[in-house]
DNA sequence: GCAATATTGACAAGAACCTGTCAAAATGGA
DNA sequence: TCCATTTTGACAGGTTCTTGTCAATATTGC
């Protein structure tokens, strides 16, 4: 087909498996949040949330995503009584979030639907394999944390991009 | 915490690295496919449609989307001229999708900046490594598709919910 | 054949991400 | 202290995918 060697070839039904794998994930997380007016996004936000007052920024760090997504998430949770912006003694302008009453509600009816479903779910393969599993990923995640986006060649398209000034990716 | 037991919690850590992981190759397929108008959605698309005239709803039953998402998706690409839509002699309704020389072209390079990627990727890792996680991979992605949506007891918030009359979900 | 059912495209609204920008606030170095 | 840099919330706009609905078309059972 194409110059994909063996390691590359498994790897890119790694890929895909995981993209698959990812939506079916996030199916069962909005079936499962759903009854208390949760998502999988909102669940995990509350997670972080959960162990302490935290900002918004912080937790977009610890997630992977982009702040400004986090914000959004987050207000819409405010709106709704989930969380509380406290006042950070800090940082004027950074907030500090935490899980009212009824986000505690929330996440307790949640995290032991989600406990019997991951039991579930877990019981079906054994503890080696998962872990096995779960190691590889983390390494892999590794591999494309250092992989740096220019791979030396851009070729003849856009020839002014070779200015790499970088302005200011909000992603960590 | 809760009652998590063992491979509840480390099926658990599995789910949240599946989560990191498929931000990071979203990432990196943009990357990948940006320099000729794709973006990984277009790209896994095309990537199906290569093989032979095809319909948006079979190309959603393979990669387990709405067909709403892959019309759309397919639409926006038709309108860049990437594909074309084939009257199907078997519906007069479904159309057949097919790459233009553009879309063609499009795909060839981001197959061939793919095959580099995956393997500088793959190669930081051992084949039986890669081939273990695929196959765990599936074996869950089996689990969770068999996995029926109703857990016996929804317990007491919204007591109408008890039908059960399933009112067409799209998705396979 | 014909009627119930399923599949399909189109359209709408919304969720959850992204990038980019701005001004306010915090930080760090001279 | 003071100024450049960084961090942050707010806002705008775009992409991908979701749910829900409708009417047109296919399919299936009788």
């Amino acid at each position: 087909m194409d110059k994909l060697n063996p390691n590359g070839k498994i790897f890119t039904e790694l890929v895909l498996e995981i993209f698959r794998l990812n939506g079916r994930l996030l199916e069962a997380g909005d079936r499962l949040t759903q009854p208390v007016g949760l998502s999988s996004a909102r669940w995990q936000i509350l997670g972080v949330v959960e162990h302490g007052p935290i900002t918004v920024s912080q937790v977009a760090r610890v997630m992977g995503l982009t702040r400004q997504s986090v914000q959004q998430t987050a207000n819409s949770m405010e709106k709704d009584g989930l969380i509380e912006f406290l006042d950070n003694p800090l940082h004027r302008r950074s907030k500090l979030m935490t899980l009212t009453s009824v986000g505690r509600k929330s996440l307790d009816y949640t995290q032991e639907q989600h406990a019997v479903w991951a039991n579930r779910i877990g019981r079906e393969h054994s503890l080696e394999c998962l872990r096995a599993a779960v190691e590889v990923l983390r390494q892999v995640s590794k591999s494309l944390e250092h992989d740096t986006p220019l791979p030396a060649d851009t070729a003849e398209l856009d020839t002014d991009t070779t200015d790499t000034t970088d302005t200011h990716h909000e992603r960590v």
